[in-house]
DNA sequence: CCGACAACCTGTGAGC
DNA sequence: TGCTCACAGGTTGTCG
């Protein structure tokens, strides 16, 4: 399901219904996801407030207060398949339902996760402390991400540009859909060794990062499958891909017949006239 | 440090 | 209908 658009849809989504309610219990019913579940969570989270629900990368991050001036993060990474969304507290839990955090208002928000790639861990104090968190790059939608940074963290680099986009340690969030996508906005061949790329057209490529992320927020994010935001309401920017999943068919510039290969194991989508080395 | 590759796990669709 | 295989939105660890 999510790269940083469904993340940041499910953020939306999310944070209106548990910023400021007190988690009345917690539920785990699988601990053996990405990183196992901690033993005694339930008992940290019972009886404390969620004071904010904000985003890193990928990562949710549901700021606590536990009393007595204790806080901590509950940190949520929902992998390939995990959904996070709100029910009521008299929905039964199906098969993948690994984990539950019920508000005093008889709201819940549950994760479902069938191919348990994702993560429930929770750091005490600056959630930023976490490894998953301490070394992970600059948000693409801030002013910390930029053409200048990302040319010089490319200048060592031949690997393909494409790889580099979807390292998190480069800039967060951006996956395999968004890194195919931004690529042809930017009208650079995915194969592109990364230090080959000019100043130029680094800035045309962080550029494009943003307004494509920007876009798919603004759709809701991309629904595939059956993936659906915590509303329930599936995301359309997925009716707006202009490469990805489109091998066979036109482009829609030039009308030239889009191609895919695999890079590292990934459908690489691209326009062999539209992008270019 | 870099890059290639396997691994984690389940579901789905294609092809036979 | 049922089997096998390839593949799916992510990340990390290992090895050369």
């Amino acid at each position: 399901m999510p790269e940083l658009p469904e993340v940041e849809t499910t953020r939306r989504g999310l944070a209106p219904a548990v910023e400021h309610r007190v988690i009345r219990r917690a539920v785990v019913r699988h601990r053996g996801l990405r990183l196992p579940v901690p033993r005694g969570l339930e008992q940290r989270l019972a009886g404390t407030r969620v004071t904010s629900l904000s985003r890193r990368g990928k990562y949710l991050l549901f700021a606590c207060t536990c009393g007595n001036d204790k806080t901590g993060t509950l940190i949520v990474h929902l992998g390939m398949s995990g959904r996070l969304w709100l029910v009521d507290a008299a929905t039964p839990a199906e098969k993948h339902d690994h984990f539950d955090l019920e508000f005093d208002n008889g709201s819940v928000v549950r994760l479902r996760d069938p191919r348990r790639f994702g993560l429930v861990v929770w750091q005490a104090g600056d959630p930023f402390r976490h490894a998953l968190l301490a070394a992970i790059g600059p948000e693409p939608l801030t002013p910390a991400f930029d053409g200048e940074v990302l040319h010089r963290e490319t200048r060592n680099r031949s690997a393909p540009i494409k790889l580099i986009l979807m390292n998190s340690h480069v800039v967060a969030g951006v996956g395999n859909i968004y890194a195919n996508e931004a690529l042809f906005q930017a009208g650079i061949d995915p194969r592109t060794a990364a230090r080959r790329l000019s100043r130029a057209r680094c800035d045309a490529l962080a550029t494009a990062i943003k307004k494509t992320l920007g876009l798919a927020i603004d759709a809701g994010g991309s629904t595939l499958r059956d993936y659906v935001g915590s509303d329930g309401r599936a995301g359309y920017f997925q009716n707006q891909f202009l490469v990805y999943g489109r091998a066979g068919e036109p482009c829609t510039s030039c009308g030239t017949t889009i191609r895919e290969l695999r890079l590292a194991q990934r459908a690489t989508c691209y326009c062999p006239r539209c992008q270019r080395r």
